[in-house]
DNA sequence: TTTCGTGCAAAACCTTTGCAAAGTG
DNA sequence: CACTTTGCAAAGGTTTTGCACGAAA
């Protein structure tokens, strides 16, 4: 499927699951859906703000929580004190790399934790999820 | 070796980084070395003003900071809107199983990032550090 | 039409900064 | 003694809350 596809499909995938939630599907809603589905994240709240326009920061705000709460988004944190988030691509997992310079952000496809989840459900923990992260000067910042 | 002699060590080698970074041991540094070197953290600032009785919040933001950047202390997040400290254990890498309801903090000594981080510095990548954590309801809590 | 979401204003919260006084080496 | 660190107060930033109006189902 062609790369654009996918991401209307994700959208529609995304809209679906906010009505199964009884959210409605507003202006701000949908601008902000169609910005974390199409656009490689994760967003800073300012990032969002800012290709929102004409939309009230506390809007982004409670939209950000409300996706989270449903699964649409979720929150990211790179240790530096900024709240990001990231669309929920279930089908495809990864994690990122992060340059400590210029704090760009790329995707890592390969995932080790598996094994370690494996072991814990066995010893009786349950709904276990993890967050990866790589933080290292990238070869353009060196 | 005992278990308190070791920690008696890291708080010893704690102190001589200070020294060596021209930092003063003053009161309340010591008494947070002495809490993060001997009690399991990771700990909320909250919790270590909590233990630190007679200490500013502003003087525990700012020894944190300083202690940040000698690399005594990490700081680690758990994408919950909380920072949080942790002794730096050089020699003792390890990772975290938070409990989703209770918070608790597990440590985990299994790490797969070596793999990782080989293919990165391979491709030019410098100074690559990680964070890994598992979210998970403990046995205790489901 | 009923209920939910938005914008605006203000509050609450967390973190940092400025400065005089106290403490460390 | 020189210099750092501390406590207090206040500022700065970010996030949340309250409420009346507007929009979606």
């Amino acid at each position: 499927m062609p790369e654009r596809q996918k991401m209307k499909q994700h959208l529609h995938e995304a809209i679906d699951i906010l009505k199964k939630h009884k959210l409605r599907l507003t202006t701000p809603r949908k601008k902000l859906l169609t910005i974390l589905a199409t656009e490689h994240g994760p967003f800073s709240i300012e990032d969002l703000h800012e290709k929102m326009p004409h939309c009230d920061l506390v809007t982004v705000y409670r939209n950000l929580a409300s996706l989270e709460k449903t699964g649409i988004v979720v929150r990211c944190d790179f240790s530096d004190g900024v709240r990001r988030y990231e669309f929920s691509h279930q089908e495809h997992h990864h994690h990122h790399v992060i340059c400590k310079v210029c704090k760009k952000v790329e995707e890592l496809s390969i995932c080790f934790a598996a094994k370690v989840e494996k072991t814990l459900s066995r010893k009786g923990y349950k709904n276990i999820t993890h967050s990866f992260e790589i933080f290292a000067t990238c070869p353009g910042c060196s």
